[in-house]
DNA sequence: AAGGCTCACTTGTTATAACAAGTTACACTT
DNA sequence: AAGTGTAACTTGTTATAACAAGTGAGCCTT
């Protein structure tokens, strides 16, 4: 189960990005500064480096060498929209106010169910369908108005990391715990959609009846592609959303 | 300018699923069949693959062969959301007709300057604030029925250039046109938002009056930081928007 | 018949090698 | 001084090779 020597490689670079040794438009040292330093082969080295150009960290120039991508921080969002709906929006100073309003065991929702049946996989959707760890959290905009609604739904395969860490610690911020916790979440579906207001929603988000809203739904998958957690995020359409800047 | 091998056998290879040869769920054949088949070596195969995978098209599973994804039609690459909502759709069968509304020469509506305003770079606002080459398109769904409205502005500094290219020939795939003449697209920024339908969108989306709808604004930056396209997109919101997976 | 073993198949990872192609600096020619 | 050309870098692409690791069928033992 250890990582591969290219996915180290690739982690240790985006360390050195993340932390700051690397400044945006800084160049890399070469693929063969790196083999030396790193005592690998040209090919584990490109594999590394594929792997930060893919995820918008760096950028390649042949005949120059890879450089620090200028935007790297939303170049991170972009790969993890997980940070976007959470940890992105207080990066970018607005201020991220969340109550948790309930918790507790439930079924997951239909609109959950429909998602994972899209993948055709039994055995997921089975996992999916069993009673769940349930939140829903309240997220303020910046004017202190209610903005967005939150329904998270946790695998019950989590509940023994939950005990060590109990639910009034995850009013924010559910997938930096997670992976905290030693659970990595290799792949998310996502779908975004549009819909009316309903009344259960008008009176949380204080909106009239039939107020254009944005649903943006997610399933985030283990590295073993076993669903583990599913969200909703309902927020007033009428307002800002989101912004993020897309390196090509 | 000629692609590279693998990309021209993950070409191939994808044709065949979008098409149909290769149906969700069927193997893919082996990476020895497809070495001889196209006469390369195991690298470019596994290239061509990788690339196959990174688009979520298909699996690989170790031992037992590469699969065809079961939601490839959904598959979204999200390095690029141009593409996403103009060539990837094509790309994956999904019918892409456009037909050209209007076109000519007017100012940028008041949202696209509250975008750039957002940047905060005044050199940047007083560009996008002078008169622009506009272009209307209405886009059909797999139905045939109304599905989204696009609007253009391309930044009159593109003027010489699109005397090159007549406005008849972008009915479709603008920033593939700009990039073919030598326009490097660095950086895009969006807002994605969600409001009622006016008179004039029910007119052309054939919606009921305040139907919810789907808002995608961007603004295309060169690499030299400088405006060259703002976008609006607006897509009816009841129905399916987008799906994506996000490989971490 | 049940269980276990081996073998042939698959993809995963890494190493080595060679050439192509873009960039830059420096020396050399004009 | 201006331009040219070469040489030494860089990344890009492909080939060959070897071994690791997961899978499944079939045989073989019990």
């Amino acid at each position: 189960m250890a990582p591969s020597l290219h996915l180290s490689i690739s982690e240790h670079l985006r360390h050195h990005v993340v932390v700051g040794d690397y400044q945006p438009g800084d160049q890399l040292p070469s693929e063969h500064q790196l083999m030396q330093e790193f005592g690998v082969s040209r090919t584990t080295i490109r594999r590394a480096i594929a792997n930060l150009v893919n995820q918008g960290l760096v950028t390649a120039h042949q005949g120059k060498g890879v450089f620090v991508s200028e935007q790297h921080k939303v170049a991170y969002s972009l790969s993890s929209p997980l940070v976007f709906l959470e940890d992105d929006m207080a990066r970018q100073g607005i201020p991220l106010v969340v109550t948790l309003l309930e918790a507790g065991v439930v079924s997951v929702p239909d609109t959950a169910r429909h998602l994972v049946m899209a993948s055709a996989n039994p055995v997921q959707a089975a996992m999916l369908q069993e009673a769940q760890v349930y939140m829903q959290k309240k997220r303020l905009d910046i004017n202190n108005r209610p903005g967005a609604l939150d329904y998270t739904y946790l695998s019950p395969a989590l509940s023994p990391l939950l005990d060590a860490a109990p639910l009034d610690r995850m009013h924010h911020m559910v997938f930096p715990l997670l992976e905290q916790q030693g659970i990595a979440i290799s792949r998310i579906e996502a779908i975004l959609e549009c819909t009316h207001a309903d009344p259960d929603i008008c009176h949380h988000l204080e909106v009239p009846l039939g107020h254009p809203l944005i649903v943006y739904r997610h399933t985030a998958y283990t590295t073993e592609n076993q669903p583990v957690a599913y969200g909703e995020t309902i927020s007033r359409g009428d307002r800002f959303c989101y912004s993020l800047t897309i390196p090509r």
